[in-house]
DNA sequence: ATGAGTGCAAAGTATTTGCAACTGG
DNA sequence: CCAGTTGCAAATACTTTGCACTCAT
């Protein structure tokens, strides 16, 4: 499990039972956009506004604690920052996997044709996921 | 320069003057915004409507012809389609470029961790163009 | 107690849609 | 000629803001 609260306070945001659910909710699924945690959150606090999710995602995500993934044809998801790492999406299914390469050959390469000076690279993979593999047999 | 109608019709799209324009200025300034490509086109069609660049834009990228491009922190983007490639954007300026590198390695170590069955990578560096890091001298 | 956070309603933005008039092939 | 495209206005969708009330510390 993870310490919510605790790490709310590293980041010098105020525990409040939303935020406690934010960060667990994205804890145990990994990967959400904004719909999917106001739907999971409304289990929990049938009067919660869209609005407070919006403010606490954008305070989460200015505080460097969450992460905001642009994924190429659909909405943006969220996840709790962690070491880097690169996504598998499923384009069939739209799993979310995180995975950890190395992305040092990249940097070199980047190095030899262009004077830019790399501070972070995003990589997303589109493929198929194992399961979305076997149902189309 | 680039046959703006041949493409067009490759593509099934019928030749306007707005489409051509679209083409040409994706062409001419590599990648662009939906504001960015409707205030240029504004000063060819004074009253060229934002809807239509919106439903251009969905149609080209629907036909393959045209392809987003998703950057953190920012507006999404619309390039011409060409060979695979991967990008640069400098955090200081918003300038992108284009920058073909071999992702093979990737390929095979995604091979390695997981049996997703790749289709599709896409990579955005982010970074330090030269011309801003010759400013902050 | 008090500054920050919540929910609600309203305001902003961004994007899509319906439709009459127009136009490319 | 006529199916597809345009521009406009209206509709939707998405996100932010202001404010009175509540709560965490």
């Amino acid at each position: 499990m993870i310490n919510s609260s605790l790490l709310l306070k590293e980041y010098n945001l105020k525990v409040t039972p939303q935020r406690v659910a934010i960060v667990e909710e994205l804890y145990k699924h990994g990967h959400m956009n904004i719909d999917e945690l106001y739907k999971k959150l409304l289990e929990k606090f049938p009067s919660i506004s869209l609005a407070t999710i919006y403010k606490n995602v954008n305070a989460m995500v200015e505080k460097i604690f969450l992460n905001e993934v642009k994924i190429p044809e659909t909405k943006s998801v969220y996840e709790l920052a962690k070491e880097a790492h690169s996504h598998l999406v499923c384009s069939s299914c739209g799993k979310i996997e995180d995975i950890k390469i190395d992305t040092s050959v990249l940097n070199d390469s980047i190095k030899e044709k262009s004077s830019f000076q790399i501070e972070n690279v995003d990589i997303v993979f589109s493929g198929i996921c194992t399961s979305c593999q076997n149902k189309s047999k």
